[in-house]
DNA sequence: AGCACGCCGACT
DNA sequence: GTCGGCGTGCTC
């Protein structure tokens, strides 16, 4: 007798990540989860499980569930039980995995390997135990030539080896010479070798040393009391710094730090960009000493692993790195510091696009642990949060030091043209800068392109000199290469047109390179620095200019974005912005919200010391609100206006963006697939009384990059589930439709940059 | 990692 | 023959 259909249980089945330190078992396995535990599991579970032929009993985590076995059903085991227990760091990264898949969109492999970095996936950490010999050397000896007699292959390499160098690895004898970890253990029992294991270290209550921090000031201790009440008081929640340039949120963010490492917790800080703010992690190794841990990409492999090693252990209790330090395998989380929130840097470029800030909630929400996000400058997205009182809002208004904050003034360059001045300075920017050199004072001048000028075309045709490559204009250098920022492809620079053959080519627009050499010609006796993408390729050529240019060793410090970040001169007085229109005339929803970041950034480094700095923005636009809001310090009336667009507009916080991005070599198949998917789009929106809008139909033009053609979808809804909904059920066409076999199909969630 | 299986020289 | 180490390959 059968049961009727509807009475049927459903199987689920769920992938595991073995517990087993070794790569060849480095993946997930299928098992079927138990009718007793359904609706118990979920990702991040650590459960028991029977593997290999003798069905052993070992433990694993559940990374996602099914409703597909995807394995062959008849060779399925079942899952033994749930571990009961704490839970464990991994069982949260692997959770927050998930999350990311959910909310970012990408394969649960892509989302383990970003939050799950290290070789092992989980590495259940063996105590590096060593081997030496219990018998004396001429028993070895004898030993030795028994065993060669009788083939001992593997032991006879260890018991040599064992002899040359007195003791070995464990991990090495099983690797190197080939004896199986049980064989050790019978060795060792049978007297001929000892495993000894090295001492625990584990945390020593001498190692938790906290020095007396710097006094906080009125408004900065207001904050750590108010911290403190909150957090005493069993609050966990995300709380938005706001604090103007120089009002010292670093201090802010080390009283609560060791808050949080008295109770015993672990913090967590998140910087935009290591090399470029090594200030500041320098002033957390003066607080916090060896506790500290710092991770970035530019380590190798062994310094990484060791740095982990010592978070693991518990030995270092703040850590500090970029974006990816945030899958940090801290256990006793209390804090996610993330500084400078609005940074773009912390919006993954690779699959998960996960944002860092939305991730450490969702990380901090599990471990119970708190999140500060400290800017000068918002994102638009966290200060509408904090003023709807979803966060916490704490702002600083002044200058913690003697220094005030610049006077800033706009320069009409329209007007400067029309009186006849084509320079790259306005009379006022050159009279400021001649001023400054005569009162041995330093100068900073921030454009924001780097290269000679920003394109090469044609005066009859209107040919514009692209790359072969990339679907972008070339931008001249002043050796006479045309370059591609995109792929950096090179070329020589043609006097006649490759369209019309008219010798009639110019070079349009303003780079760094034809701002120095501007620069050289009006003030011949100053000392010039030049710092961007091109000037600091190499190794340590970040701190090799700003060491020089801090040391006085130049008059004039110019350069693109990298100069505006966290570096303070005391020596300071004038910060030039040649062009504040190139970021704003990008086709961007945010590039009102960058030019204000880079504005009040740029204006910031003035006058950081005793004397006043002055800060002058030249402009073709100077009554845009992002310039305006700018010159007058004021971040609410920026926001005002900017949320009013934003609203108007439906683009994130008030609604949110789903980019899908379609790659292929082949330009024809990358059109044909992002057509197939605006179909499907369409016929999914035939069922829904409110469906998500597609912003460019028909698609966006062919462009490519590094010969891969792209073909990029927008699309916008109010609620960001409708946009999660369509994906999920894009996702399965996409893995299995075989049109979409060659094709890269990416999404991007509430993008930070321009596609 | 642990286990089975198949291979090969050594010995009852 | 068959015992036992050694290499290889697989584990849902």
């Amino acid at each position: 007798m059968s049961l009727p259909a509807n009475t049927e249980i459903k199987e689920i089945y769920a992938d595991i990540i073995v517990d087993i330190s070794h790569e060849a078992v480095d993946r997930t396995f299928a098992y079927k989860v138990p009718s007793a535990l359904k609706g118990q599991i979920g990702p991040g579970s650590r459960v028991r499980v029977p593997f290999g032929a003798g069905d052993r009993q070992i433990e694993g985590y559940v990374t996602a569930l099914n409703e597909e076995p995807g394995y062959d059903p008849d060779k399925l085991k079942e899952i033994i039980d749930l571990v009961p227990g704490s839970i464990s760091v991994e069982s949260q990264l692997i959770q927050v995995a998930d999350f990311l898949r959910l909310q970012y969109g990408s394969t649960m492999i892509q989302a383990l390997k970003t939050v799950l970095p290290v070789k092992r996936l989980v590495d259940r950490r063996k105590k590096a135990a060593v081997v030496t010999l219990a018998i004396t050397d001429p028993e070895g000896r004898d030993l030795l030539s028994t065993w060669k007699q009788k083939k001992y292959k593997a032991r006879a390499r260890l018991l040599e080896r064992l002899l040359q160098e007195g003791q070995m690895d464990t991990g090495i004898a099983v690797r190197e010479c080939g004896v199986p970890r049980k064989d050790l253990i019978k060795l060792a029992d049978q007297g001929i070798l000892k495993i000894s294991e090295p001492e625990d270290e584990g945390l020593s209550a001498e190692s938790i040393s906290i020095r007396q921090g710097a006094a906080l000031n009125a408004g900065q201790q207001k904050i750590a009391d108010a911290f403190r009440k909150a957090h005493e008081a069993g609050i966990r929640k995300t709380w938005l710094l706001y604090g103007v340039t120089g009002s010292g949120k670093t201090e802010v963010y080390l009283a609560l730090i060791e808050i949080i490492l008295k109770e015993g917790k672990q913090a967590i800080v998140l910087i935009p960009e290591i090399s470029l703010t090594y200030q500041t992690v320098s002033r957390f190794s003066a607080r916090f000493k060896d506790q500290v841990a710092v991770i970035h990409s530019r380590m190798s492999a062994g310094e990484r692993s060791a740095e982990v090693e010592r978070i693991r252990s518990g030995r270092a209790n703040v850590v500090i790195g970029a974006r990816s330090a945030l899958f940090a395998p801290v256990s006793k989380l209390g804090i996610i510091i993330i500084d400078e929130e609005h940074d773009g840097a912390y919006k993954s470029d690779a699959s998960p696009k996960y944002h860092a800030r939305e991730t450490a909630i969702y990380r901090a929400g599990l471990a119970g642990a708190h999140v500060v996000l400290g800017s000068a400058t918002p994102s638009v997205e966290s200060y509408a949060r904090a003023r709807d009182g979803l966060y916490g809002l704490w702002v600083l208004k002044n200058r913690a030091g003697a220094g005030r904050l610049p006077h800033v003034r706009v320069v009409d360059m329209r007007e400067e043209f029309r009186s006849g001045n084509r320079s790259v300075f306005s009379r006022e920017l050159s009279d400021l800068i001649r001023d400054r050199l005569d009162r041995k004072e330093q100068v900073m001048l921030f454009l924001n392109r780097r290269g000679y000028a920003g394109f090469v075309s044609c005066r009859s045709c209107g040919h514009v000199i692209k790359c072969p490559h990339c679907d972008v204009s070339l931008t001249y250098h002043r050796d006479g290469s045309l370059r591609c920022h995109y792929c950096g492809f090179r070329t020589a620079y043609e006097t006649r047109c490759p369209a019309c053959g008219s010798a009639h080519v110019a070079v349009f627009g303003l780079g760094t390179e034809k701002a120095e050499a501007a620069l050289q010609r009006e003030f011949p006796g100053a000392r010039i620095l030049r710092m961007d993408a091109d000037t600091t390729r190499r190794r340590h050529a970040h701190e090799n200019i700003l060491g020089a240019f801090s040391r006085g060793e130049a008059d004039i410090l110019l350069g693109t974005q990298m100069i505006v970040k966290g570096h303070d001169y005391a020596n300071v007085t004038l910060m030039g912005i040649l062009a504040a229109d190139l970021s704003l005339n990008s086709a961007d929803f945010r590039s009102s919200e960058k030019t204000f970041q880079l504005l009040c950034q740029a204006a910031g480094r003035a006058g950081r010391g005793d004397k006043p700095g002055e800060v002058l923005i030249q402009t073709y636009d100077p009554d845009h609100y992002a310039v305006t809001a700018a010159a007058r310090h004021s971040y609410e009336s920026f926001f005002e206006q900017e949320y009013a667009y934003r609203s108007l507009m439906k683009y994130p916080p008030c609604a949110h963006i789903l980019v899908i991005l379609i790659q292929s070599s082949d330009e024809r198949q990358a059109v044909i697939a992002a057509m197939r998917i605006q179909r499907i789009i369409e016929q999914s929106r035939k069922d829904q009384a409110d469906p998500p809008v597609i912003l460019n139909p028909g698609a966006a033009a062919v462009s490519k990059i590094k010969d891969i053609y792209r073909q990029i979808l927008y699309l916008k809804h109010q609620k960001g589930e409708v946009l999660k909904d369509l994906r999920m059920r894009l996702e399965p066409v996409l893995l299995e439709h075989p049109m979409f076999a060659g094709i890269s199909v990416q999404f991007d969630y509430d993008p930070m940059n321009r596609y």
